[in-house]
Formats: C-alpha cells, sequence, structure tokens
DNA sequence: TGGATTTGTTCGATATTTGAACAACAAATT
DNA sequence: AATTTGTTGTTCAAATATCGAACAAATCCA
C-alpha cells in the first residue's frame, strides 16, 4: 500500500532511496570548482563544501585519480580533463549528427550555431559552431546553462508538446504562447530577450530515447529573411533526427 | 634557491590515503557509461561496476540528482547534461583564448584544428574547430583521448621540457628524439603516424598554474608549405600564451 | 631566520553504506 | 488469460567505510 492514488508511470521523480552523501560531496566539490573563477585551496574548498579539511582532502584525492580534478604548483585544485572526456559521452550521437550541419548553418548564415538539450529548468548548449569572421563569440560556449524560458531553444522544445505535456514533464514552469506559432512554421524566434539588441532562431529535436533538443541560431539583430533561415534550421532539424533514427 | 638537483619536492604522487570508496565507484560509473555504445540498464551497471544492483541503484540516483545522468524511457542509464556544465570549467580561460585562434586557423588554411592538455598518458581534446567545407569530420572532438607518445600535440609538449624534466613528470614513457627539433623550430610534426595519410602539426603552450597544451593542427597529407603552417601554429600560440598571463 | 599558514597522516567512534530479501510492475510466453 | 521472466524500486540489520580531532611536515612570507 504504497500509492495511494498515484499519478502512475509517467516515471515519477519519487525520491525516496537516500542519495549517497559521499557522492554527492565529491559532486558538489566539482560543481564549485566548475564555476569558481580561480584555482581554489583545500581549505576554501572545505569551507564550501561545508566538510571538515581532512573529509575534503579525500574526496578531492579520490577525484584527482580519476583526473577529474588537477592541482597547480601551490597545491590549489581545478576541474580536470577527465571532465571532459566523461562529457564526450553526452548524447554523443547527437554531437556528431549536429556538428556537421551547424559548420554549415555557421557559415552559409554567418551567425553563431549551436545545439542545446533540455534540462530541468535550462537548457544546455552542447555544441557551438562560430562562423568564419566572428568578431566577438556570441558567448554561447558548450557547458552554457540557459533558462528554459527564456529564448529560441525553449520555445522550440515547448513546441512540441501540448500545454498538458509541458505542465506534467515541467511542473510549474510557465508555458510560453509562442510555442503554439512555433509548432506551426516549425520554428521559434525570440528578439531582444536575453540580450538587448541580439536574436536567436530555433528548430525543435526530437532525440529517441533522450531529452528534447533544439538547434539554433542566435545574431545581431538585423533586417534579415527570418522565414528562410528559420526554414533552413528545420531542414537541419529534420535531417539530424533522421539521423538518429 | 629551489632545488638544484634535488628531484624531491615536485608536488610527488604519494598518495596514501585511501580513496573514497563511494566516490569512486560513483566516478567509475560514469567512465563506463561514456564510454558504452548504447544506454545502459541498471543491472549491467551494477555487472559492470562488481557491485550489487541496489548499491549501483543509490549512486545512480545520486548522479541523477545533479544532471550527471539521465534515464531513457525504458529507465536505462546515459550521461546526464551536467556533465557538459563541468567540462565548461576545465581550462576555461584556455579554452576561450584559444577558440578565436583555433577559427582562423581552421578556415585560413582549411584544415581542423584542436587545443589538446596533457594528462597522464594522454592528450585530452579540448576545443576543435572544424574548416568550412569539411567533408568528414578528421575525428577530433573534445573529449578524445590520444597516447601523448603518438602525434604532433606530445611531441610540442615534450619540447618544452629538457629529457630530465620530462623522465621526472613522465616516468616510464620515453622521450621523443623529435622534441629537440621541435624546440628549435618552435613546432612539431608528425606524418603517416596516427592514421595513415594523415599529417599533424603543433606548437606547444603554456599555461600559468595549469598542464602543459598545444594547439594544432591535422590534414590530410600534401605538399604543404610546412615550415608556414607551422609558423602560423607557433604565432597562435604565443598570442594565446601572452593572453594568459 | 623565524613564525604563520597550509598540506598531509593517523586512528578510534560512529554514522553511512552495504546487500539480501521482498514488492511492484511490464513485457513476453504459453 | 494466466504464467514466466525480466526489470525497477524499497526496506532494514549488520558491517565497514567515513568522519573529524589532533598531530607532523612541508611551504610561504615578512
Amino acid at each position: 500500500m504504497m500509492s495511494p492514488s498515484a499519478a502512475k508511470s509517467l516515471r515519477e521523480t519519487t525520491a525516496t532511496v537516500s542519495p549517497s552523501q559521499t557522492l554527492s560531496r565529491g559532486i558538489q566539490a566539482l560543481e564549485i570548482l566548475a564555476s569558481a573563477e580561480r584555482p581554489l585551496t583545500i581549505a576554501e574548498l572545505a569551507g564550501a563544501l561545508g566538510v571538515h579539511r581532512s573529509v575534503a582532502y579525500r574526496i578531492l584525492r579520490t577525484l584527482e585519480d580519476h583526473s577529474l580534478l588537477v592541482r597547480d604548483d601551490a597545491g590549489r585544485v581545478q576541474p580536470g580533463p577527465g571532465l571532459a572526456v566523461l562529457a564526450r559521452g553526452v548524447s554523443r550521437d547527437l554531437q556528431t549528427a549536429a556538428l556537421p550541419e551547424l559548420t554549415q548553418l555557421a557559415n552559409t548564415l554567418n551567425m553563431t550555431a549551436f545545439v542545446a538539450v533540455w534540462d530541468h529548468q535550462d537548457c544546455v548548449t552542447l555544441v557551438t559552431v562560430e562562423p568564419r569572421h566572428s568578431a566577438a563569440t556570441l558567448a554561447q560556449h558548450p557547458g552554457t546553462r540557459h533558462p528554459v524560458n527564456t529564448g529560441a531553444p525553449g520555445i522550440a522544445i515547448q513546441s512540441t508538446m501540448s500545454e498538458e505535456q509541458w505542465a506534467a514533464r515541467a511542473p510549474g514552469l510557465p508555458y510560453r504562447p509562442e510555442a503554439a506559432e512555433a509548432r506551426r512554421i516549425g520554428y521559434a524566434a525570440s528578439h531582444d530577450e536575453v540580450i538587448a539588441g541580439l536574436s536567436s532562431l530555433a528548430a525543435p529535436i526530437q532525440v529517441p530515447g533522450g531529452r528534447p533538443a533544439a538547434i539554433a541560431v542566435v545574431y545581431i539583430r538585423r533586417e534579415q529573411d527570418q522565414a528562410a533561415v528559420g526554414e533552413a534550421l528545420a531542414a537541419s532539424a529534420a535531417r539530424i533526427e533522421s539521423q538518429l533514427a
């Protein structure tokens, strides 16, 4: 008699088993290091984790064994190359299928092109391609988090779901009305939303057995032929999907 | 007065404190998933880890909490987007400084350009840029491991050290004679070494407080002006280093 | 050269993890 | 349909891995 009237089988995140304390702390250490601006001393890391220094030391040594963390000459710690190796496995098929499409788009349109996947409240950028002559990079490096409610990729992802499906999978997050329009025309648009003067367009990608994703471009707002660009994105998304099937 | 001949105190890796069992297993789980070709069931993962299924279950739940792991509709597990976020922190300054140089090189030379950092026995690729019209990608995705003894980046990294320094920092690994030549001319070359018909050139990058790295190009062997390309690499490396200082 | 700061080690107490057994569910199978 | 087989998810006492204080040894800095 566990589930009283359990809203069943959407693979609910019940989370009843308690997470591993040591493993949580180790991951938390990596998260702290990833968002730190400079290498940290062990004492600083211990303080940030809220654990005894000797506990941090053991965690650190373990992470170091796997190259997830390296130390400079003074013993300060920073993220290690092993993390790049692990990240290579994230949606690997999507990454490889998207890369040629992204280079194509970036260079024919002269815009920054990228692929992002949905993760809880955010979109996470996985691959980006800059155009040939990019004066300033438009700050869409791989690993960047971006609120799913802001920008074209989020709208594109919403456009693959009905409002009910969205409410079920993203409880609490509003459903943007632009999603309906995006579903109709095949791509989503966002202007001056993240940064004033910047626009982005995105088309959704459905990954079998994976998280919803989107392919997008970002550019300095100009009088472009938005429809043409959007359709190019949708075509790229379709080719990527067909390759993933 | 550091240590003239005293080879000690190079921050020896004595490793006497025992690593955390749970954390090790969690990381090992991620490594298994990253190199797996398809999503794994919990039982498969438990088997690969050599632990009881319920232990794997707890680890898995913890990793899932941090988005380092996601599950498909059938409950099978695969690497999650959180890993991309963590990887963004790896040599971040190097990544951002290198990106414009890489796009420049890739498009003017029409070759795949990338940056790799030294990690134990390997070089790990961090950032890559494909040229405009890359027929087939030359398989240098970020996160790729590559033996440090094979290819131009390894030689370039060796060229920044004397044979004694290399022996101290990479015990057991041979010192390639090409390193001396590379040190003289400022870049390293490798032909038909990794894959027959492919060549690579590389110049070393010294990252203050970080691991030795290299910027490199790979291309289909042709009668190029190797010296010109090599000098372009060395110039890029110098600009990157000056930006990191 | 000293003194202050940080890293690294050891070891008993205890809180965390472990693994077997069980329950629930889904998909083939007969 | 009922049965089998394969999963995932839960619980709890026992075992042990982890915790944190106190100590030793480097390293930095004025």
